[in-house]
DNA sequence: AGGCTTATTGACAATGATTCTCATTAACTT
DNA sequence: AAGTTAATGAGAATCATTGTCAATAAGCCT
């Protein structure tokens, strides 16, 4: 069942996902890989990234129009500070808030605790025009 | 353009979220207002509950499945502590959090700054199962 | 109360991400 | 090299959500 074999598609896939340092969506890795010639079929993107979030190898998240976006998970985890206008995307990292959502959820008595924030805004240069 | 008739759906779908004490997708108000007899379009449940979203008169979160989830307000700002296997949802507020946020995005030059935050996990009752 | 304006509705079509199907292909085993 | 079967991919199917537009009804006016 978790035979695994390493196909040319898994490692394109995996290596798309380390080229970008940001949440994708199933089909943008598509269209990337697409557009650098591998010819792959959407179906194989989705049924890895699928298999890759569930062995905990991809974070996954669940965008503002319900597209399920994807990232390598990084060892160190942390936040963006987006702008709206221009997309601009500066990384956060807070310790503290990373031991506060962990605490929220073990308070209430959940497990396999694990959180998203956006904080959005509009940044110094679009502010100008 | 924001001109608000009270119709008798917009009455009814409001009814039907004020008798849930959890997130509810579009289909499953539309489903239970079918069932007691309000005759009423899909469409309109869709309409009436982004609208209601974008006037804050609910929260809208998304599900696991991505699908959108509506529950009326509670009057202030807070975030969620959410179950990936039932869906509960626990309302949290920190002002520590709001206050953090803000502060981030001024010490980066933006403004108009807001957030969005979801902790999820395994509540209690679904780890036992 | 009756008439008017136009916001709102709802049946149905259209969209678009995701999943399913299954014949074909290619990783691994021996 | 040959065999086994996991993995692929083209296309169909699914399903939540959005768009269309003619018909309806809320609120206003007299």
């Amino acid at each position: 069942m978790a035979t695994q074999r390493l196909t040319k598609q898994r490692k394109a896939i995996t290596e798309a996902l380390a080229s970008q340092d940001n949440f994708r969506s199933a089909q943008e890795i598509h269209a990337l890989l697409t557009v650098n010639g591998e010819a792959i079929g959407l179906s194989t993107v989705y049924r890895n990234l699928t298999e890759m979030f569930e062995a905990r190898d991809v974070d996954m998240i669940i965008g503002a129009d319900g597209e399920s976006q994807y990232r390598l998970c990084s060892s160190n985890h942390h936040h963006h500070l987006t702008c709206s206008k221009c997309g601009l995307a500066i990384e956060i990292t807070a310790e503290a808030l990373e031991v506060w959502a962990k605490q929220v959820g073990i308070d209430n008595g959940f497990t396999d605790i694990a959180h998203t924030l956006e904080i959005t805004g509009i940044c110094r240069t679009c502010k100008k025009v």
